[in-house]
DNA sequence: TCTCTCAATATTGTATACAGTAAACAGAAT
DNA sequence: ATTCTGTTTACTGTATACAATATTGAGAGA
């Protein structure tokens, strides 16, 4: 069989782990609320929805506490972050230092596939931005882009660091009230100077770009979870 | 009973859990080589060692790994991570990223408390000066110092981000040779100078102080770790 | 009525047992 | 000899069972 048949199929999907599907089941459903901030996770109860043993719902607690999204205590187990506003500032602090440092080294180190992975996530905003765009679709977007950039940086603990992140950040993103223009305005074009600054390894430009890009985005958002918060006391 | 008596009592030592202790167990097993990189982390062999059951050394493990002493793959297990040179330069230019951001905050944010403590620190190095030094008490101060300068900035999700990389940082400061003469000559007045920024609330000064300290102790470090590397490979 | 004590209960912490996967090896086919 | 293939083995992944702890509530005493 030659090789270059081999070649052209699809790798077959590596294989899960129940941690891992209990990761993304309770992410989600902490994303989408289901699970509100403040309310007891109890690991036999997760079992018993999930359809799995307590021992993979312990893992996945444990890492979901890594990511902020749960708070685990001595024998008292374990119940979903209440995000408030000095959360947001804590996340997009550590994130303009991290996000600060990937970019200085995507300048030195982006291949040319990373620039093609930026240039898509581009294209899909572009696509999306006449037809009505859910928080999701946004934040997904925005949050992809940005993967990308930390990726470039070919940094693998700044990597793993910034992932971490990613959950909160991703939770503050879902609070943008859509329906404002700043997805439409000024998504595209940002995100496209940053792009374009890391190509053409401008060191300077693309660190002032950053900078400024994290500092609106935190501005905007502080707006929208400020009244994400006040709407929730209900 | 009066308030004041009660709050003279030192509080009781927090209940640990058998994880807890495994970490310990591993960790410093892990620092004096006794279990040397690469070699594989199985399970029940470290339970039967420590006398636990798996439960708690594969909760350990996962930690481990968040630290970066750990490797771990699916289905394959652990094994004790190989921190060469490239992942000298991830640690310390995250610390660097980290750090800048800490002293920032810290110039604001740190109370007397913090100051005290530094300055405790301080006066313990001052005091080992003239004695025979051991690698792991110079880096035991070391790593303290920077952990209080962490701690100052108040910041929550920046101080879990450093100490996850802690037990790195001592890895690579226990290579460096005490019979060199930088401990005794540097070591003191660097910080003595960091602590006097932060305490005079000098954010330019403090900034500068901490790049310029952590380049050079980059520097330092790397010449003493790469001669260990290379000892090593016998 | 309030506080304290003590049991009952619920839930996590830990141990053990079983299932599934992947590397290692031996033997057969070429 | 070399490559393939089936089997074994050793280990992790998962489930279940037990122990220890913390919270709750009821009753006794002040």
């Amino acid at each position: 069989m030659a090789r270059d048949t081999l070649s052209n199929l699809t790798s077959i999907q590596e294989r899960r782990t129940l941690v891992h599907d209990v990761l993304e089941a309770l992410r989600q459903a902490i994303w989408e609320r289901q699970l509100q901030p403040g309310i007891r996770l109890r690991e036999e109860e997760l079992a018993e929805a999930l359809n799995v043993s307590r021992g993979p719902v312990r893992e996945a607690l444990i890492q979901l506490e890594y990511e902020g999204l749960v708070i685990r205590e001595q024998n008292r187990g374990a119940s979903v972050a209440r995000l408030e506003r000095e959360d947001l500032d804590e996340v997009y602090s550590l994130r303009m230092a991290l996000e600060k440092l990937a970019v200085q080294l995507a300048v030195k180190n982006h291949n040319d596939s990373h620039l093609a992975q930026m240039q898509a996530i581009l294209d899909d905003m572009r696509s999306v931005l006449d037809d009505t765009v859910t928080v999701q679709r946004a934040a997904d977007l925005d949050v992809s882009f940005h993967e990308v950039v930390i990726k470039s940086a070919q940094h693998k603990r700044l990597h793993h660091f910034w992932s971490t992140l990613r959950p909160q950040i991703y939770i503050f993103l879902l609070s943008r009230n859509v329906a404002n223009s700043d997805f439409r305005e000024y998504m595209l074009p940002w995100h496209q100077d940053i792009l374009d600054a890391i190509r053409d390894r401008n060191e300077k430009t693309a660190l002032e770009l950053i900078e400024t890009h994290l500092e609106a985005s935190y501005t905007r958002v502080l707006v929208s979870y400020e009244d994400f918060l006040g709407a929730d006391q209900s």
